[in-house]
DNA sequence: TCTGGGGTCCTGATCCAA
DNA sequence: TCTGTTGGATCAGGACCC
């Protein structure tokens, strides 16, 4: 039985049981690296790591063959070399990875309109309504994995099932080049002897709370109390956990994804002390962050930094601006400000910028290339509220204690500054 | 040993207005 | 007018996903 680590590979026959299934889940296998051999077939069946082969760069992607090393995404680069020596770093070309992405997720929709891409390497297909023109379920997984494989030149696994959640877990276990099937009536059989690790929500703070209580498998998460599971992992969490665990999940595959969130952040590969560089690379920042908003048509209301000091401590900071805005200028200096109210001054390591708050540009807002006019009511706004609440009120540090009126002289509005 | 970058979602604290 | 309650908005931090 295959683990998705590339030491078994499952493939259900195109006439598997697939009754009450409509859900397919593609995901590629090791798809940078796949995508690296494609372009350089000298490469294939050696150990790759996809990762900056300097500074603090982690693992984007390995080759199964570095996996059987022990090697996984998001590790160090250094740690993962002194794993697998012999395993060749080859930088990432994300460009190209999109590129053959969108092939490929050109290929799922000649299948099916019901497309969602979670990422760029995977894929939920509803394939409900297009089983006269292709066949059952299992068999459209096995053209899916077909037409990828010919047209594309790379392999994928994909998991079969009546629900999305079950369906992703199978195309993991079926990894890598596999496919796995679960009928509507095995789904229970299916999930129950699984580690809670394997449900879709459940990471390593999660597991441990569930394990520190004897909850391993997911049928002890179906079998536990609720308020056990509450206390563990928060009801939210919890509420999931237990529809998931039952094999409930409504989700619908959404072709529309809208985007609520851009942002950029740095890693230097030196930590840096200098507070004007600093300031500098926030408005580089948020010049990108602009750039992407203005691109996209959309404006932003609230502002966000992001600080990771030498010792791995992260601060956020985030300010709601009286008016929506794609100015990088207003954007970056929105940043710089929420920096300047930071007191504490060890080496910083990361400093990133995100827009939050989106909406189209133009909605009842100031357009997006008004004059200075308005920036200088937002900065005039913000000056004021430093001079009657103090500097320290706006954008407090954790440490300096809650309970003193933090947030109230982030909202200018709220107190007639407007 | 030394921990990226792009995101989403949840939680707890706090403030404010009804 | 004063006080208490409640729900929404905002902010900060953290877990999680790929």
């Amino acid at each position: 039985m295959g683990h998705g680590d590339g030491r078994g590979r499952i493939v259900s026959p195109a006439d598997a049981d697939d009754a009450g299934t409509s859900i397919l889940h593609v995901d590629m296998d090791a798809f940078y690296a796949a995508v690296e051999v494609l372009d350089d077939p000298t490469l294939r069946g050696l150990p790759l790591i996809i990762g900056a082969p300097d500074g603090r760069s982690v693992v984007s992607s390995a080759s199964y063959e570095a996996r059987r090393y022990g090697v996984h995404a998001a590790m160090p680069v250094s740690q993962a070399l002194r794993l697998c020596p012999s395993a060749r770093i080859v930088p990432p070309h994300f460009h190209r990875y999109h590129e053959v992405s969108r092939q490929v997720m050109a290929i799922f929709e000649s299948i099916t309109p019901l497309v969602e891409p979670l990422s760029v390497d995977e894929a939920f297909l509803d394939v409900r309504g297009v089983r006269r023109l292709w066949g059952s379920p299992a068999r459209i997984a096995h053209l899916v994995r077909e037409r990828v494989h010919e047209e594309v030149g790379i392999t994928c696994s994909v998991g079969v099932a009546a629900t999305k959640h079950v369906a992703k877990i199978a195309s993991t276990v079926s990894k890598p080049d596999g496919m796995l099937v679960v009928a509507a009536a095995d789904t229970q059989a299916f999930l129950d002897p699984r580690s809670v690790r394997a449900m879709w929500g459940v990471g390593p703070k999660a597991a441990e709370a569930l394990e520190s209580r004897g909850i391993r498998t997911i049928r002890d998460i179906r079998m536990a109390s609720r308020p056990m599971l509450d206390r563990a992992v928060g009801p939210a969490l919890a509420s999931r956990m237990t529809q998931l665990a039952r094999g409930e999940d409504a989700r619908a595959v959404e072709t529309e994804r809208v985007e609520k969130s851009i942002g950029h952040e740095e890693t230097f590969d030196a930590d840096v002390t200098d507070r004007s560089y600093l300031r500098a690379e926030l408005l580089r920042l948020a010049d990108r962050v602009g750039a992407r908003l203005r691109r996209a048509e959309w404006e932003t209301s609230t502002v966000a930094i992001k600080v990771r000091f030498d010792d791995f401590r992260t601060i956020s900071r985030s300010l709601t601006l009286p008016e929506a805005t794609a100015v990088s200028q207003r954007i970056g200096e929105a940043a710089q400000m929420l920096f300047d109210q930071i007191e504490r001054r060890d080496p910083v390591r990361l400093v990133g910028v995100r827009a939050e708050k989106l909406r189209p540009a133009g909605g009842g807002g100031f357009g997006l290339w008004d004059d200075d006019e308005d920036w200088r009511r937002v900065e005039g706004a913000v000056d004021d509220a430093v001079a009657r609440f103090g500097s320290a009120m706006i954008g407090r540090a954790r440490h300096i204690g809650r309970g003193e009126g933090r947030g109230s002289a982030q909202h200018p509005k709220a107190h007639g500054l407007d």
